[in-house]
RNA sequence: GGGCGGAUAGUUCAGCGGUAGAACGCUUGCCUUACACGCAAGAAGUCAGAGGUUCGAAUCCUCUUUCGCCCA
């Protein structure tokens, strides 16, 4: 084994060992629990980030554990078609070389696409098995497979014909650069300055007088039917149902009354222009009024007077500003700060349009969605999420699914060019069944990516056909993901697994922060603050980056801030279990636990101590992995392993180790062998690589770590009182190294060291270990006397005096000083609990353990305190 | 406008009713036959501010300041 881990010449090999042995795969097993996650499929698109390091870590840690624990485990891979994302990234491809979407046509543009999914699929893949991710690769699904394909359709039938989805014209939002239509959940509000307009709309009858509406969106105006007012604003109760005259236009438009509008907003009164404004397209529903589209897809001017026509929205706000204000409309401009939707997508303005889209109706669903959560069936963990999803599903609108994409799953729907009939199937239609013509086309428009990922969790398993796997895998155990995905994902599969299953997709969600840079900001190219897995895995080593990732998660799923330092100190950790290990498997030489005896081992004051930390280990992570807090359990191990294994039982172990002794030697071998073999399963989850490394190094009975069982605690070896003693002499230790440390003595530099204690416990501790302390402090010789040598250095453990012999003269001040702070923070702490113990209150109300631990805890500081003061009044003498 | 989360050592963060913790950084001394990606010893905090609840508050409640996110 080298001097230093080195994951460069470990990482691969092991991956390919686990994928030749088939422990990655599962299949239908009903005599066994499950465990069951569905992997969130990346885009086809994607190039690993560090957000799919963070997910994939955290789903994998889950699956490994439950794999050890002896669950039918299945992790069931995916990628994702990604809509608008890979379409858009093929067309630029393609327009480098000067090719034109529309040039090329539907069929050889995706014929490009497919051609490009097959070259570059693959990478996403490769890389996700750079992280070490045990998922089922032969199961590996894509959201436009033929099996997928067929259950997008079916879906989109059974929803038609059950009546949940309407081909209908409303206000979209509409992306005039990817040319398509998005649902609310794409639209990002950014708040951005703008103006507001203030234009006069005289009376048809009274052409003095006029009312001034607001705006932020002039040259929509040219759009307007009507003027719409609060039925309870005193300031126009009287004009309502009069006609008012729209400026340039000259078109004459109503006032109407309508509660949706804002008195406090403007002047009161605001101009409706149906077709592109959500609001006032609900307004015009309610009056009747006309439809008037005035800008097209391309952000155009339409339908306008002609100076406006074939303006940009943007040119036409400009020129119309300037008209009013000169036919004297215009009568004021205010600077004003308002929420203008940009696509999320390409950060494109978003333009309100009159659409012809397909709907899905959301109110049914969405509430059997909020009562599966509200029954406890599905569980979200941080419960903070509950309240965030029942808010969404509670306001939630209908669900535009049409997209004007060619990259996609076309929408199931065929028209009939003869007689106009419309046929919604599951099969391609060739022949009109109302005329018989076969003049039909199919709907040019594909449907939203999240309706086919909607469908993940039974879509994978072969739905609608019903398979075995169906039958045993669904529902699923956990779904990991991050909690910005909550309503574009979760919400939605919870919904549909709920409408074609019957059945909710999982028992339970965990939902994890993002990931960002150091200072907490988001990465991104522009702040060149992004940290590239896959140089993070190159730098530091796989198992390194998981382990912080885990390390630095919380229960709460609190953003991550990532930085190098943190990474660093996980390579240090790695390499630290590496080197702990190389120690062990050197001195177990050809030493074999599985012909030892264990049953005659006489265990030694620390053997019993660490079984017992190592016994409350297992609980611990056992409990914290199923509460999901793999976080808290990272950083437990983390302490257990390099303080409690490594700085201590291994350092005890040494004396036996070295020792004449052959039984005594071959105990600690045993017992090292045992406490290591166990560590390595404890840590496989986050660090597997390094761990499977070395579990190959050490008698092993399992064919793999990766299938190889969890440990369990054993209650017998828990010892409270054990641990207090432990303590005790390593206090001890500690105190004679802490002296040495001050008095600049090298730790090797053996020194005399005389106890004196009145505690027959700690005298009978003090005796039986005494060896030990010898060899630990480096000391040349220990004794226990009822004396108080002269010229010594003077320190206190509990009841225990410690003289430590530095044989050099002594600083009679610095004693003095150094004793005298440690009397003071003991007489600090005395007189606290003093105060405690003193109040009538505490003592009655407080609970009697925690009055009982004080009571101990003072008699303690007490006799402490007292040998200091001992200590200094020999030094005064 | 509504909601959520954060503010704890120089830095990044745990802890979330009963003795203030870790990592990194810093100081000092050490290459002690696993590890210098290491060992040992140390310094370092009015737990954002103000009220309140409680025998007891970093921890619970209210308000304020401030940073970030989500929704409208």
């Amino acid at each position: 084994m080298d001097k230093a881990y080195n994951p460069k010449n470990t990482e691969e090999r092991i991956y390919k060992f686990w994928e030749d042995g088939g422990f990655f795969k599962s299949s239908p097993n009903p005599s066994r629990e499950k465990f069951v996650v569905m992997m969130p499929p990346p885009n086809v698109t994607g190039k690993l980030h560090t957000g799919h390091a963070l997910n994939f870590t955290l789903q994998d840690v889950f699956i490994r554990f439950n794999r050890m624990l002896g669950k039918e485990t299945l992790w069931l891979p995916g990628i994702d078609h990604a809509g608008i994302a890979t379409q858009s990234v093929v067309e630029r491809e393609l327009l480098k070389k000067g090719i034109k979407r529309e040039e090329l046509g539907r069929e050889k543009f995706l014929e490009e696409v497919w051609k490009w999914k097959e070259k570059y699929g693959n990478t996403i893949v490769n890389q996700l098995k750079k992280l070490g991710t045990s998922a089922d690769w032969d199961r590996l699904r894509f959201t436009l497979d033929k099996g997928y394909v067929k259950a997008v359709k079916e879906a989109f039938v059974r929803y038609y014909e059950e009546g949940y989805l309407y081909k209908g014209e409303r206000i979209i939002n509409w992306c005039p650069h990817c040319h398509t239509a998005l649902s609310d959940i794409e639209v990002e509000y950014i708040p951005t300055k703008s103006k507001l307009y203030y234009i006069k709309y005289p009376f048809k009858d009274e052409p003095d007088r006029f009312v001034t509406v607001a705006t932020t969106r002039p040259e929509t105006m040219l759009g307007d039917t009507a003027v719409a007012v609060h039925p309870d604003d005193e300031r126009y109760k009287n004009d309502v149902g009069k006609t008012l005259i729209l400026p340039i236009v000259g078109r004459e438009i109503p006032i109407v009354a309508d509660e949706a509008v804002d008195m406090e907003f403007g002047t009161g009164a605001v101009k409706v222009t149906p077709a592109h404004s959500a609001d006032d397209f609900e307004i015009a529903k309610r009056h009747n009024l006309p439809f008037i589209t005035v800008i097209n897809d391309r952000a155009k001017m339409v339908n306008v007077p002609k100076e406006y026509e074939g303006l940009t929205a943007a040119e036409c706000r400009e020129k119309l500003a300037e008209d009013l204000k000169q036919k004297g409309y215009l009568i004021k401009v205010e600077d004003y700060e308002n929420s203008v939707g940009h696509c999320s997508r390409c950060n494109t303005v978003v333009e309100p349009l009159l659409s012809d889209q397909w709907f899905v109706r959301m109110r049914e669903l969405a509430d059997r969605a909020i009562e599966a959560v509200k029954k406890g069936e599905v569980k979200i963990t941080p419960k903070k999420w509950e309240k965030v999803y029942y808010d969404w599903l509670e306001n939630i609108r209908d669900w535009c699914v049409s997209r004007q994409l060619w990259w996609g799953h076309r929408i199931p729907v065929y028209y009939c060019k003869d007689c106009g009939e419309m046929i919604v199937s599951r099969d391609e239609v060739k022949k009109c069944p109302k005329c018989g013509s076969t003049n039909i086309v199919q709907e040019e428009d594909v449907l939203d990516t999240w309706f086919s990922s909607a469908l993940w969790p039974f879509a994978t398993l072969g739905w609608p056909d019903e398979t075995e796997d169906l039958k045993y895998y669904y529902p699923t155990t956990l779904l990991i993901t991050g909690y910005d995905i909550l309503f574009f994902w979760v919400a939605r599969m919870i919904m549909s697994g709920l409408h074609f299953m019957n059945e909710k997709p999982f028992d339970t969600v965990m939902l994890h922060g993002l990931v960002r840079d150091e200072k907490g900001r988001k990465m991104s190219k522009s702040l060149k603050n992004i940290i590239d897995p896959v140089d993070v895995i190159n730098e530091y080593g796989t198992d390194a980056m998981r382990f912080t990732l885990a390390y630095l998660s919380t229960v709460g799923g609190q953003d991550i801030n990532l930085s190098k330092d943190k990474l660093t100190a996980s390579r240090n950790f790695v390499n630290k279990v590496w080197n702990a290990s190389r120690f062990v498997i050197m001195n177990l030489g050809d030493f074999n636990p599985f012909e030892f005896d264990s049953s005659s081992v006489e265990y030694e004051l620390e053997d019993k101590w660490f079984l017992s930390k190592l016994n409350g280990m297992i609980d611990r992570e056992r409990n914290l992995l199923a509460e999901y807090d793999l976080g808290q359990a990272a950083r437990e191990l983390y302490d257990f392993v390099w303080k409690e294994f490594c700085d201590w039982y291994i350092e005890l172990a040494k004396i036996r180790l070295y020792g004449e002794d052959k039984k005594k030697k071959e105990e600690a071998q045993y017992l090292l062998w045992f406490a290591l073999d166990k560590i390595l399963r404890m840590l496989h989850p986050f660090i597997p690589f390094v761990t499977e490394e070395i579990f190959s190094y050490l008698p092993h009975k399992e064919k793999a770590l990766i299938v190889a069982e969890f440990p369990s605690s054993n209650p017998d070896f828990i010892d409270k009182k054990t641990e207090k003693d432990a303590e005790y002499v390593f206090s001890v230790i500690r105190a004679i190294r802490s002296i040495k440390s001050d008095f600049n003595i090298p730790i090797v530099h053996k020194v005399g060291v005389y106890f004196s204690t009145k505690n027959p416990e700690e005298k009978a501790l003090l005796e039986k270990e005494l060896e030990k302390i010898e060899k630990i402090a480096f000391l040349s010789n220990a004794e226990i006397t009822g004396g108080k040598p002269a010229k010594s250095v003077k320190s206190v453990v509990s009841e225990t005096a410690i003289y430590v012999d530095v044989a050099s003269e002594i600083d009679i001040e610095k004693e003095k000083a150094r004793l005298k702070k440690k009397f003071d923070e003991l007489e600090k702490e005395i007189k606290k609990i003093n105060g405690r113990l003193s109040n009538e209150n505490y003592l009655k109300k407080a609970p009697k353990e925690v009055v009982a631990k004080d009571r101990e805890r003072l008699l303690l500081l007490e006799k402490e305190r007292d040998i200091v003061a001992g200590h200094l009044k020999d030094l005064s003498e």
